[in-house]
DNA sequence: AGCTAAGTGAGAAAAGTTATCCTTAAAAAC
DNA sequence: GTTTTTAAGGATAACTTTTCTCACTTAGCT
């Protein structure tokens, strides 16, 4: 697959928010997919090698950016540093608190959103659930 | 209520995690039960008003020695500082974008803690649920 | 190609958090 | 109740993380 090709959805995906297309922008979009999700810390170091002159006030004024045009979320992980993830359907997330893995897992967020107590007449527009316990190949090993 | 029973409670917890009891202790557990949830810098604006003296790095300390002993918990929230919390029963929490007001609500966790998909072994211990929108208040304002 | 606005990079600055070290106070021992 | 021991508090320095500033470069229009 050709890097055109390949980096075209992105290039779309930045202009429909103003944003500049700029090699930077369209690797850390790059990382972020590859990667799942990924911490400031873990995106400098990978981006890195791509850019090896690249700042990090680049990275976080991007990041940013792209947090601000909805391109981008923040999951913020109990006793972890926050990590960065494009935006996609809803879902919630699996934080393994023994090997530290973290993933993505399907789980039905609208019907959660259904679950608040009636009388509570709050108007969820987004929800952010992390489960924390041990992961399968932990409870096995 | 006089202040020896008003924090009798509050001792025996610290105690019976080989925690000290100390005034300023006493006064960061009185002002996060207050409060419900506080982040590191409004309790820091309030407990100074108690002991004017109190330092920055003895908060650091003291919270996260009541993480560590399970006093206290850490909320991680959406676009938002931290906040602490005394643990108590689990509970979601309810994020208004539009006043910052930030509340309790009760949900059933372990109902939502079942739903992850079959197939999905991890065993969960504890599950964090933040529902961002609008308020009620904000809604009819 | 040239213009303009936006983005990049380097470093300084600001915020937020943790570590060090000495003093003070709580709890235990007597 | 006094002494002894040990943890905790306070001040400050040191780090870490994030943001800001500004000169320079590049992307996207014309």
């Amino acid at each position: 697959m050709s890097a055109i090709i390949r980096f075209m959805n992105y290039e779309q995906l930045l202009r429909e928010r103003d944003l500049k297309v700029t090699p930077q922008r369209l690797g850390i979009l790059t990382l972020m997919h590859q990667s799942g999700h990924i911490s400031i810390e873990d995106l400098y170091e990978k981006i890195s090698r791509q850019f090896s002159s690249i700042s990090l006030a680049t990275l976080y004024k991007n990041v940013h950016a792209m947090i601000e045009t909805a391109l981008v979320k923040e999951v913020k992980i109990p006793s972890m540093k926050s990590k960065y993830e494009l935006i996609k359907a809803p879902h919630a997330h699996l934080l393994c608190t023994q090997c530290g893995s973290f993933e993505d897992v399907s789980v039905p967020m609208e019907q959660i959103e259904a679950m608040l107590p009636h009388g509570v007449h709050f108007k969820t527009t987004e929800s952010s659930l992390v489960f924390s316990g041990i992961c399968e190949t932990c409870q096995k090993g």
